[in-house]
DNA sequence: AAAAAGAATGATAGCGCTATCATGACAGCG
DNA sequence: CGCTGTCATGATAGCGCTATCATTCTTTTT
């Protein structure tokens, strides 16, 4: 009869991975000491710490954080839900958030919604059942089901992207100020026939609020402000096949508003290959501030949202709070910044 | 004196969360039927089947997924490891494997090693302890740890990006070919001066194999291959400063062969701020086939990577293995074309 | 010197779920 | 009629870890 306790009649044990309790015997102390020398090293005394670690060493022993984490209901996990991978844009703010949250051993669990909130509410769903430490969402809309688990949620959530009154947190910047801010620089060169060129706005709704203060600032100068929605996704494909539209409805636009700046940078190039001269024949205005932009010639005018920052600000501020420490503000503005060009 | 479970004496329950128990409770079923209601369909009635999705619905219970996860020793998390986020080329990747796996009900966990091989193997540690049911890495090469650590696991481990024989599972294209296609083209079009430019090959050692596979197509034709290895990042800028780099240290250069389609890209832009002719003046060839190649004038010359498609094939492989079915092939090799631009 | 406080360790009992085995009900069969 | 087999359900006992309380021993205080 092996007394091997993996071969037992009852047991359970599914892998012959090292547990703590082996370590602990090893080490000539109670598992509990050894779960503090691991989790609490300033509560055991140094020799027990030294042992402990060296039979850590010896055995090869990796935690079983899954245990720990029903045990302690505290996961070091961040979920953090995007609703895109294909627009770079997401990518730099998770980029903030890894480098940030890795620094404090915190993982990233990550969810792509594809711009469908019934699909946030599912990723929401199994992120809580995660027991993650804190949630990071772009965005602030959500569907009713989605906001009703949030609001009973008892961990930090973070929105980030769009600047706003949120569940908890927010990291972002005003996207109506900066459609405002780039359509008076339009405004300002003395520019009038002006076409807001945007991909998919329903999903890409920040795009529309942009819109919404490009629209706004040239009704207050008394122009219309035409507006162009592609069907496809926004890309520098979709960019410098938009041309051809936009002449076709609006035959005398002298100015085009991108949404974002691979829609710019595409239709930048493509005039380029048709002889346009830009600005002369045709100005062109981006957003986002993407390295591309300012390697094109004519530089593009843009309006450059610090990304990677709102992730590393959004990590901070989730860290903060995480740590018990009082969070004061609740909304925090990135701020963006008009990056003129010499294409407009 | 309260009958509260959350409030007698021993209890350590730290949330109010619905649990199973309570679902199986208002269900009027034991704890295990709602179980197997919810995770095994097929393995209860239709009335109980009923019930308990009435009573999860009516109580908005959320599954534990940590205690599912300890009990089970099955996590449905997939590790995902990449050396960079910068670097689009690993996003593509994750969006290809992310797509995939989401769609079979996986989660991922998301890890950057920065290019380091000890954060590597941290990650490794760290993503074994959450029980995932598989990992996947960027890349064949791995410190001695974590490669002992990795071969002692008993979940499958699938490496991507480069083609070889790796751990257990892998996707990938050989690099040391695409290297010699690129450099054959360049010697058929009877360039001789031709440098190769890299970022930090040390890191980024496909770069550095792909440079080989250039060399030994040079050699063989009795040319020299000069290398030129920048120490910043692989990016527009990086590529748009390499050309004094390179001119200074190699004034007769007629071709310019790029580790990648950033570098090759910014080259391109610069050359052209300064007037130069492409591919008279200078010719130009990147490596990827990003979009923004297709998009600037003259075309680039590139190569084609599927890299959303190797993230596709490489989930697909995994679901494969985690069903059970066996897997025939270990090796995949994904490929690349040619594509030919103006730019050379 | 006695009392109080602190430091280090341990025993116990869960965290919320599922694997395993056991049970009861009922159908089919010779 | 008992026998075997299948189906639906349940009782029990963990998964590997940590919160909580208890204990021992040392240090500090009065």
């Amino acid at each position: 009869m092996s007394k091997d306790p993996l071969h037992t009649a009852k047991n359970r044990r599914h892998s012959d991975q090292i547990t703590l309790t082996q370590v602990a015997k090893s080490a000539g102390v109670s598992p509990i000491t050894a779960s503090r020398a691991l989790n609490n090293p300033a509560k055991v005394s140094d020799t027990t710490r030294r042992n402990v670690l060296e039979a850590v060493e010896r055995l090869g022993y990796v935690p079983n954080l899954v245990a720990g984490s029903l045990a302690s209901s505290r996961s070091r996990l961040i979920a953090v839900i995007v609703p895109s991978l294909i627009n770079s844009v997401f990518v730099e703010v998770i980029k903030g958030l890894q480098e940030t949250l890795e620094a404090e051993g915190y993982q990233i669990l990550l969810g792509n919604t594809d711009y469908d909130l019934d699909r946030e509410y599912q990723l929401v769903r199994t992120f809580l059942g995660w027991s993650c430490s804190a949630l990071v969402t772009a965005g602030l809309r959500h569907n009713k089901a989605c906001h009703k688990l949030l609001a009973n949620w008892d961990h930090p959530i973070m929105e980030v992207m769009e600047l706003g009154k949120g569940m908890d947190l927010n990291v972002g910047l005003d996207h109506v100020a900066a459609g405002r801010c780039m359509a008076s620089h339009l405004v300002d060169k003395g520019y009038r026939d002006i076409v807001y060129v945007g991909a998919q706005l329903a999903q890409d709704y920040r795009a529309s609020m942009r819109y919404e203060g490009h629209k706004a600032v040239l009704q207050a100068n008394g122009i219309d402000a035409p507006l162009v929605e592609l069907d496809t996704l926004g890309s520098l494909k979709a960019g410098s096949e938009s041309l051809d539209q936009v002449f076709a409805r609006h035959p005398k636009t002298k100015a085009i508003h991108f949404a974002n700046d691979d829609l710019a940078a595409g239709a930048l190039l493509a005039a380029q290959r048709r002889g346009l001269n830009i600005p002369k024949d045709i100005a062109i205005a981006g957003f986002n501030g993407l390295p591309l932009g300012q390697h094109v010639t004519p530089q593009l005018t843009t309006i450059l949202s610090p990304r990677e920052e709102m992730g590393r600000l959004a990590a901070k501020e989730l860290i903060r709070r995480l740590s018990g420490k009082n969070v004061v503000r609740r909304q925090h503005d990135v701020g963006f910044k008009l990056q003129l060009g010499e294409s407009t």
